[in-house]
DNA sequence: AGTATATGCAGGTAATTACCTGCATGTCAA
DNA sequence: TTGACATGCAGGTAATTACCTGCATATACT
């Protein structure tokens, strides 16, 4: 998996737009995912491409519509790799904290 | 907070290769940082001042130096608010999966 | 076949981004 | 105060990005 990938993918609101879109009913073809988005077809296109070059979404063709469905195994390893590492970084300095003001309670 | 600023703050490798640094020792000036990356000490500073922006980072100073310390509240926030829901997702499609696999069995 | 519909592809422009160089400011220490 | 060091600020260029328009192709329906 390309971590950059995903992350470049995330970075834009309208791709994050399109991913609630397919959060909230999965396998929509890009004429439907466009009326949501207040923007040209070709723009959402070229944004479905991104999401599905970071491998976030997939296609699959039904006749001459185009399905798009969410994939969100690289979304968790992302999580994984990266937010959870600093999660616990969190979960660390809330507990430095916390010895820090038993300390001064004493 | 504001979403769109964390998520373009890690869309770039070399923010979260700082992000990297600063996990594995909080509180480094902006000069220890540089060590680190392959590029000039201003592009360093304008890459700083975006994290910051987003508020995943916070600066102090100390003297002449400029201490960075990671802030992990954020990034939990956009975990909570975006990640976790594609995982439940993903969590979801597994257990419509499982189905799928055991009706096939009988 | 002929028309409507769904999508693909090419190319162009304006805005943004990521670097850089050069110079200014502020702090420390002798 | 002077010299060394740490950072700030201004501006410039090349690459990337996000839109768009226009046209081409593929499928469906009558």
């Amino acid at each position: 998996m390309d971590d950059d990938k995903v992350f470049k993918a995330l970075a834009d609101p309208n791709r994050r737009q399109l991913l609630d879109r397919l959060c909230e009913r999965n396998g929509q073809t890009l004429g439907q995912l466009c009326e949501a988005m207040d923007m040209k077809r070709q723009s959402v296109t070229q944004h479905l491409g991104l999401l599905e070059q970071a491998n976030v979404i997939s296609t699959q063709r039904r006749g001459r519509e185009k399905l798009h469905f969410i994939n969100p195994v690289p979304l968790y390893e992302v999580y994984e790799r990266w937010i959870r590492k600093f999660e616990e970084g969190r979960l660390a300095l809330l507990h430095d904290l916390k010895q820090e003001l038993e300390r001064n309670e004493k």
